[in-house]
DNA sequence: GACACATGTTAGAGTCGGCTAACGTAAGTA
DNA sequence: TACTTACGTTAGCCGACTCTAACATGTGTC
């Protein structure tokens, strides 16, 4: 449930494209690993991941077990990249505008 | 520069706090190293993966090297979660006013 | 119960990633 | 030039990760 177990759970391009795959609609741990080229061990255990980092929940429907993302998983690592963002968007902003009266002064002095 | 660059960089938390001390100024990668206990060498190696994500920018000055975070780089990432998040919220949406129409047809139904 | 279906779990092989130690390089200084 | 300072780079170890193959579990059906 950690941004560190959220960034790990990501970092591996097959579990992002299965996030893809749940983020609109219920499916079956089958017919997720239908649309990937690995076996279905490999998919359950990419489920498993994403389910232990909070991004998707699963509902057992009889034998069936069906995945769904989970958006507010996806807070804190939003929050990171959010604040992050600003943070250094700010930064950049602070040295335009120093540099403006770094000009401005030097315009003066001519 | 890819996503998966800037996730993969982004999945390590020494790389993570060294993001965040670069975020505000320029620091040389010594004065980097001085904030973790592992050795130069790994901190050198954590900023070239880094700088291949685009993630912060090298500087030289005289045989010093300075770092800083470079925001752009986090764009793409930016841009891939918030669409996440938005369409995931969307759809969560639309269940509950689909929820909300339910229940007033069953008390309609009264 | 017997069987089929859907899925999870485990063991093991191969690969990747982070770390240290040792070496290499480039800039400043006496 | 010789020395120091500030870094980067490489080799190799070790633990973590991803994958497949085989086995285990649980559910519905006859």
């Amino acid at each position: 449930m950690s941004v560190d177990n959220q960034l790990r759970a990501l970092a591996e391009p097959h579990r992002r494209r299965i996030l893809e795959l749940v983020r609109d609609r219920e499916l079956a741990a089958g017919e997720i690993a239908a649309h990937f080229d690995v076996t279905r061990s490999a998919i359950s255990q990419h489920l498993t991941v994403l389910k232990e980092a909070g991004l998707v929940v699963e509902r057992r429907d009889g034998a069936r077990r069906l995945y769904l993302a989970e958006p507010s998983g996806l807070a804190g690592l939003k929050k990171f990249v959010d604040r992050f963002w600003t943070t250094s968007l700010a930064r950049l902003a602070e040295e335009a505008e120093a540099e403006a009266r770094r000009d401005e002064s030097t315009d003066r002095a001519r």
